[in-house]
DNA sequence: AAATAAATTGTACAATGTACAATTACTATC
DNA sequence: GATAGTAATTGTACATTGTACAATTTATTT
């Protein structure tokens, strides 16, 4: 973070001194910054002194403000998860687990981000209309027209984002270690008389499912669960794409 | 939001002068609060106003200061959300859809929240064990055990929360008209040649589907397609409890 | 009666988001 | 080549926020 030589004149700089702060840019550091240190910790004030600049100077860039960038975030983290589109009218199940396990290692890369999905997948940049058209290619695919294609359509959307955005949700901030050990003799310490089925499966239940677990999906993936749960989505599917209402 | 008299001495308050303040006014006031004025208008200096008293006296009740009072907030609008234990033994798929209703119906009493979701179904103020029991005891009437119970346990618990952190989740806060007219428009106007299959769907998609919608679920509930999310799963898991692995 | 705990008012501070003015550099136009 | 306009930044200012901490008063226990 060395400023080496602070030589800020007033206005506009000129082309030389200085790489010319862009929209790009902004958001590449926000980023970096909210996978270093986590949502709660990211400021525009602490995003514009790492990018050596004047906090105003970012609201030339990004007219929205604060709300602008974590949009932003959000949005080039998830570019590229659409599978190809090609595959969507051929083998529609597996176009679909394509389409849920890359916005999973998407999101795993950048597992802070987790808050902002729900509010922001309807983002302020622009619709993702190319993951909405594979979607519904692969859901005619399946056989799924009228209202149906649109609850299905629905139900995709909802179970791409359901599981992941639970896993991978933030637990209590500072004090981890300490609260993690008083949960864990909490969970452990279950009352079988009351609890008879939690406690006759606790090992199998401990830190491995929600609700029940002490450590967040970056560090504890749950991996297996997931599975079950698209191929849980996946049947649905199938056994609806025949009835007709 | 009247203060009477403020005869505010400076320690603690007589019994009859005051109603003495406690954790569950504090919690309810602030749940009020954000159904009002949403979750971005809240702050704890708010609180204490519309409670009469200073912002550091929550800090009393409640030793966890903002968390802590998000966390309760969430805890208590969920409360009684679990259906009757004994129906779960019984006919498993109709409790399973008992609890998403119920579910559902909690957060749409106050959508506000609905982006606390993620983070605080892990709350601090100690797990719903009773609700973890009752779905096991659903998925147990299913016929899972040992790894695909803690599977189906951890699909039930994304996907009761899944669909309605999206459905009610806030779209953009104060310009709510204007976006919304240009966002219909960009929607409308889609390019027919680049997605054949939204442009012919438009109308039964526009503003009923996640993405393409301009209006949040507390205008414009998903009803239809929230039933349908919830057959899928559960067909999912009728399909899936047939297996072995 | 004295000590301790409970419950509040006050004070203080470092951050934050963002509106707005001032300043300088680049670019197009006549 | 002057001049007007726009692009991109520094700088100033302000209201708000969360929360640590001290001071103060009332209730309860010993």
């Amino acid at each position: 973070m060395q400023q080496a030589e602070q030589r800020k004149r007033r206005g506009r700089p000129r082309r030389d001194e200085v790489v010319a702060l862009d929209r790009a840019q902004i958001v590449a550091e926000a980023l970096r910054l909210i996978d270093e240190r986590g949502l709660e910790a990211f400021s525009l004030r602490e995003l514009a002194r790492a990018l050596g600049v004047f906090p105003t100077a970012l609201y030339w860039h990004m007219p929205g403000g604060r709300n602008a960038v974590l949009g932003a975030v959000a949005a080039t983290a998830f570019s590229d998860v659409v599978p190809s589109p090609d595959d969507a009218t051929g083998d529609w199940e597996n176009w679909i687990r394509a389409l849920f396990a890359r916005y999973r290692e998407a999101l795993r890369r950048h597992p802070n981000i987790a808050p902002l999905l729900g509010a922001q997948i309807v983002s302020n940049t622009g619709v993702d209309m190319q993951l909405v058209e594979c979607i519904l290619a692969a859901l005619e695919a399946a056989g799924f027209g009228g209202e149906r294609l649109r609850d299905a359509f629905n139900t995709v959307v909802a179970g791409m984002l359901g599981y992941v955005t639970l896993e991978l949700a933030p637990g209590p901030a500072e004090d981890a270690s300490e609260w993690a050990r008083a949960f864990e003799a909490e969970i452990r310490g279950v009352d079988a008389g009351r609890f008879p089925r939690l406690a006759r499966n606790l090992d199998l239940l401990a830190n491995r499912a929600f609700i029940v677990r002490w450590q967040g999906g970056a560090e504890k993936p749950m991996t297996h669960s997931f599975d079950f749960y698209v191929e849980t989505i996946i049947a649905g599917l199938r056994a609806l794409s025949g009835k007709s209402g």
